[in-house]
DNA sequence: GCACAAACAGACAGGCTTGACTGTTTGTTT
DNA sequence: AAACAAACAGTCAAGCCTGTCTGTTTGTGC
């Protein structure tokens, strides 16, 4: 498409791919920041700098634009951890842990956790969350498993492996109450000496 | 108060505890079916079967509504792992894990993680959240020590309890997207081994 | 029995949110 | 260049939610 014939062109496929990928992120910063409850339309498209006009060209229905947004949520999450565990060491326990840790208290996580509550009551969400979730849980499983250098063939390494990403999850949801990064810390200290003995 | 005098009579203190109380557990009753996000004061009004004059009358504002749930919350919250703790024998690792599991899996857990994640977003609620969370997450932490046989003079001992109550947390957070019942039982069930290895 | 206050009932207004709708600009195709 | 379609802009009405307000019933104190 969009060939080229001497001027200088800004292919309307490309401005409507920019406009669409602002909207979705400011869906997700208006999600960890504001909350599911307090993210109206309007605000996202000031947000976004776009005209409701033009939102509503793209996304017509509010529903439209949040399952868009998790889709756009899940590739960033995946984004970021790939790139996170590519700075860990393997078969560092406690390194893999404050990656995981770190995640968890992350803004992107924060929105995340905002869908997954919403979705829970609401089912046009859980449909669009649900097997985004669970293809993104796997790939983290995945992910987990190689950095700690984990035999999965061996009995209850799999299990432990989802204990620890289940762990670090509650971690998450408890550091959006009052948890210090040092209950935190400790905890995961410990997590990590005891998983370094049971993988043994 | 309330001196007898002959006919039958109906305090007007007991009639205004009655209704507060029907409000207070419709509200929590809406956070775990609907959300926080639909739970509206008409709703609620509706649901206690109460008018909203009445609604307004015991609770001026919304907040003041949900502010009163959350100590009801926290009350029901803390009764229920009294009376399942009551009925699980002790140094019975498992048994004390599924109990947890179970709570993470009750109505009014979903309702405590509405206002959590509500809370995040919200100082109002926060404050009001914050310090009960606390307050029952140190009496769990007390009741699971106690059950587990656990010596927190020990190091680590301490921690260890605390990932476990993290642990079945991010169970529960998972329970509301699409996680089932053997999952669960799987990962307690070697976290229940390792645990208790690592307690020995 | 009477005055008073608390509990209760329901209508009403203001504000916000959503999506429909009309009009304008900009890029594409022939 | 002209016709067309997509992107963009902004207004508007319907609906819901909250909290105020007025009026009614019921228990309490004198």
């Amino acid at each position: 498409m969009a060939r080229v014939s001497g001027t200088l062109r800004v292919p309307q496929e490309e401005r409507s791919r920019a406009t669409r990928a602002r909207l979705m992120e400011a869906t997700v910063e208006c999600l960890a920041e504001v909350g599911f409850g307090r993210t109206s339309t309007t605000l996202i498209s000031e947000r976004a700098g776009v005209s409701r006009g033009a939102q509503l060209h793209h996304f017509p229905t509010k529903d439209a634009l949040v399952v868009a947004a998790v889709a756009h949520l899940t590739d960033v999450r995946g984004a970021e951890l790939a790139t996170a565990a590519r700075a860990v060491p393997v078969r560092r326990t406690r390194d893999v842990l404050r990656m995981l840790g770190d995640h968890v208290a992350s803004p992107v996580f924060m929105a995340a956790l905002e869908l997954w509550v919403a979705a829970r009551t609401d089912p046009t969400l859980h449909a669009a969350v649900e097997p985004l979730e669970q293809r993104i849980g796997r790939q983290t499983h995945r992910l987990t498993v190689e950095l700690l250098g984990a035999d999965e063939s061996r009995p209850g390494v799999r299990e432990l492996v989802q204990a620890t990403l289940d762990l670090v999850r509650g971690l998450g949801l408890a550091a959006t109450i009052g948890d210090d990064t040092a209950r935190r810390g400790r905890i995961l200290d410990q997590w990590a000496r005891t998983l370094d003995e049971a993988l043994a």
